[in-house]
DNA sequence: GGAGGAAAATAT
DNA sequence: ATATTTTCCTCC
């Protein structure tokens, strides 16, 4: 491995294949892509898209690089500037679209991001003029401040109906979500600048495509805006209500959901929230929704303006929960019921989510801890009592988190937060309907580790998990998985589960004395099932070959003049998929000097998916594409246990290459057709192998 | 619990 | 008919 200086190698997916892909997002892409992907190849493909690229140069991996993302974002919060760039300014909404793609492109790991078309990026496109719109619309909600009724548009009941508002979904759902969430942080805090939120928010917004979402969010954000539990209720009552309206296998049984639900409670913090949200469930939908918002209300003075609001929207809310559950069957309906209790649970305070960082990190997790469990207790049921969490005041004002699908740089300033120990790259998820498949493991049989570096202070931090999306070009919370709670003997990491926007998160304590590093012991991967997520109004991804997460670690630093720098980093893609006989490796990286022309061995790195039965073929052509040579490599079997594929290649092979002849070398597993193979394109000039689709 | 395998159910 | 997903079962 070491020697490996390896290149990175990327793949280029033919067209679309790359783009729909990973995130799968984009339903209709890919469904273009199947349909008019010409080749079989390219479903395969597409499902595997992101994973062509990868490769980081090993090196590589600059999170700061993500800075740009900053500048994105916009988002007061956030950033500080990261390490090269300035923070985002503020408001450029405008940009925010522009900033959206850079991010995308940057990978988590720094790696540049293909460009890779995506519906999505509509979805971006539309800021601008959407933004202006929405931006507009928010931006008087938000700056306005929560008062403005502005809010209440919330008019648009069809938003309420709309499940998918409620839920926000996950990914693009959850953008909108998301953009929610953060409008209504920042609707919150109230920022004048709210602009940026504006922009962001249209991203989130965007949604256009499921009217619902924006209207939703921004429906819902009135209410919720108020509350703005953003985060919070809404999420939770989408969880509850949208996230799992479908399950439409009534015969599936839910009840797992429930299980792990209590369990999570289990997990002592928080959950103040929950209650509020919780209680819905019957109500579900409203309430939840109600709920959350209050919680965040407390905060602001507008409470009252927002209750009343809340409480208009609750009702409209309800109604339309009323019809979205006419619409929905019958047992859909009762998975949506079980859902969402289960999710109110684990759905934790609105607050906390949104969690005004502030709140959060002065908060010493004991603390919060403590109060969070008892609140939490109670929640349960019933409506939300008062807002204990939230009652907490949040003292400053912070400013609003960002949303979960804003992209985030990994360093800023002297702040950099890092994956010391990344996860393996196969991870099998667990249905509700099974037990727990227990943590996410490290290759070396441990567990992820992450660290933040440059954090002197005395005041320990929250570190925040979720499952993400391996899409390269955009990180966003994955609609098909959920971080599960993993609490036993076994983990030493104290955690506790908070809802953002129908993500789930796991809060975990950075301590000075630890070092700010932490041993991720205490994440587990839930997936939902793709009919239950698919038919969430506003989803639009889909979920079939969308396998591939990433685990997303955030953290918010205050900083002395009031600013909060979030910085955010995404994991190496974890597949979770049982099946993997058959699935299409990712190379990362591949040795340099060991490449080819030197004959011996070659190494394959950090792949998905290598098996003992990968196939390695080297084709060499001359310029005019003339075939000259071909061989399978021989592949080393025991070096499949850590991710590396090494393999041999024959040794005339130096002799046939002598001069710059493309050579190019396909990667595949047993079950494929050489038409599936992963191809990778071998350029002596500058060593830089590049992967495509045959 | 936490896995690993695999049958049953669905989606293409 | 084949590919994937989701539910079950068995075992440590």
């Amino acid at each position: 491995m070491q020697d490996t200086s390896s290149l990175s190698v990327k793949a280029k997916f033919n067209f679309g294949a790359a783009a729909g892909a990973a995130a799968g997002q984009e339903r209709g892409l890919q469904r273009l892509k199947s349909t008019a992907a010409a080749d079989m190849k390219s479903a395969e493909e597409d499902a595997y898209n992101y994973t062509p690229n990868v490769s980081l140069p090993i090196g590589m991996g600059n999170p700061c690089l993500s800075t740009q993302y900053h500048t994105l974002q916009s988002s007061p919060v956030i950033p500080v500037s990261s390490c090269h760039q300035t923070g985002y300014s503020v408001q450029n909404d405008n940009h925010a679209a522009s900033s959206y793609y850079l991010p995308q492109a940057l990978r988590p790991n720094g790696a540049p991001a293909l460009e890779s078309p995506r519906i999505e990026i509509t979805a971006y496109s539309q800021y601008p003029e959407d933004e202006v719109e929405a931006s507009g619309r928010e931006d008087h909600i938000i700056k306005r401040g929560v008062n403005s009724i502005v809010t209440l548009t919330l008019p648009n009941v069809d938003g309420y109906r709309d499940p998918s508002c409620l839920s926000p979904a996950s990914s693009i759902s959850s953008r909108s979500c998301n953009s929610e969430a953060s409008s209504y942080e920042s609707g919150f805090y109230n920022y004048d600048n709210s602009p940026q939120n504006s922009p962001w928010q249209s991203p989130s917004v965007s949604p256009r495509g499921s009217s619902s979402l924006l209207s939703c969010p921004h429906a819902i954000g009135p209410a919720a805006s108020p509350h703005h539990s953003p985060s919070n209720s809404p999420q939770i009552g989408a969880m509850a209500e949208e996230g799992w309206p479908a399950q439409p296998r009534g015969s599936r049984p839910n009840s797992p959901s429930c299980k792990r639900k209590y369990s999570f409670s289990g997990s002592s913090y928080q959950q103040t929230s929950c209650s509020p949200n919780q209680s819905p469930t019957p109500s579900s939908h409203g309430s939840p929704r109600v709920s959350v918002t209050d919680e965040n209300w407390l905060t602001n003075t507008n409470q009252y303006t927002n209750l009343a609001i809340v409480a208009a929207i609750n009702a409209l809310t309800t109604d339309g929960m009323a019809d979205m559950g006419e619409g929905i069957p019958i047992k859909t309906r009762k998975t949506m019921l079980d859902l969402s209790p289960s999710m109110s649970l684990k759905v934790e305070p609105g607050g906390e989510d949104l969690g005004p960082e502030g709140e959060l990190r002065h908060d010493e997790y004991p603390s919060r801890l403590s109060l969070k469990k008892e609140n939490y207790c109670g929640g349960f049921l019933d409506v939300p009592q008062h807002p204990y969490s939230w009652s907490k005041p949040k003292p400053y004002l912070s400013p609003s988190l960002p949303a979960l699908d804003w992209q985030l740089p990994s360093c800023s300033g002297p702040y950099s937060l890092q994956i010391e120990v990344q996860p393996k790259s196969h991870h099998r998820a667990h249905y509700e309907t099974e037990g727990s498949r227990g943590a996410v493991k490290a290759l070396s049989g441990g567990h992820p580790v992450v660290q933040l570096y440059g954090y002197m202070e005395s005041e320990p931090l929250t570190l925040q998990l979720f499952i993400g999306t391996a899409d390269d070009r955009l990180l966003r919370p994955h609609a098909f998985y959920q971080v599960h709670r993993i609490t036993g003997k076994t983990v030493s990491t104290a955690s506790h589960e908070v809802m953002q926007s129908n993500t789930k998160m796991l809060e975990i304590p950075l301590l000075p004395e630890n070092n700010m590093r932490a041993i991720i012991d205490c994440a587990g991967i839930l997936k939902l099932r793709n009919s239950d997520i698919e038919l969430r109004k506003g989803e639009t991804d889909i979920g079939r070959k969308n396998t591939r997460v990433r685990l997303v670690f955030r953290v918010h630093i205050n900083q002395p003049n009031g600013r909060t720098v979030s910085l955010q980093v995404a994991s190496n893609p974890i597949e979770c998929s049982q099946r993997s006989a058959q699935e299409l490796p990712l190379v990362e990286k591949q040795s340099v000097e060991s490449y080819p022309t030197t004959g011996g061995k070659m190494m394959l790195l950090g792949g998905l998916n290598f098996l003992p039965e990968s196939k390695v073929v080297f084709v060499e052509k001359a310029q005019d594409g003339h075939h000259l040579w071909e061989t399978e490599a021989k592949v080393d079997k025991d070096s499949v246990k850590t991710n590396t594929l090494v393999v041999e290649i024959p040794p005339y092979r130096n002799q046939r290459i002598s001069s710059p002849v493309q050579v190019n070398f396909y990667v595949c597993n047993g079950k494929r057709k050489r038409s599936q193979y992963q191809r990778f394109t071998y350029v002596p000039a500058n060593g830089n192998p590049q992967a495509d689709l045959l």
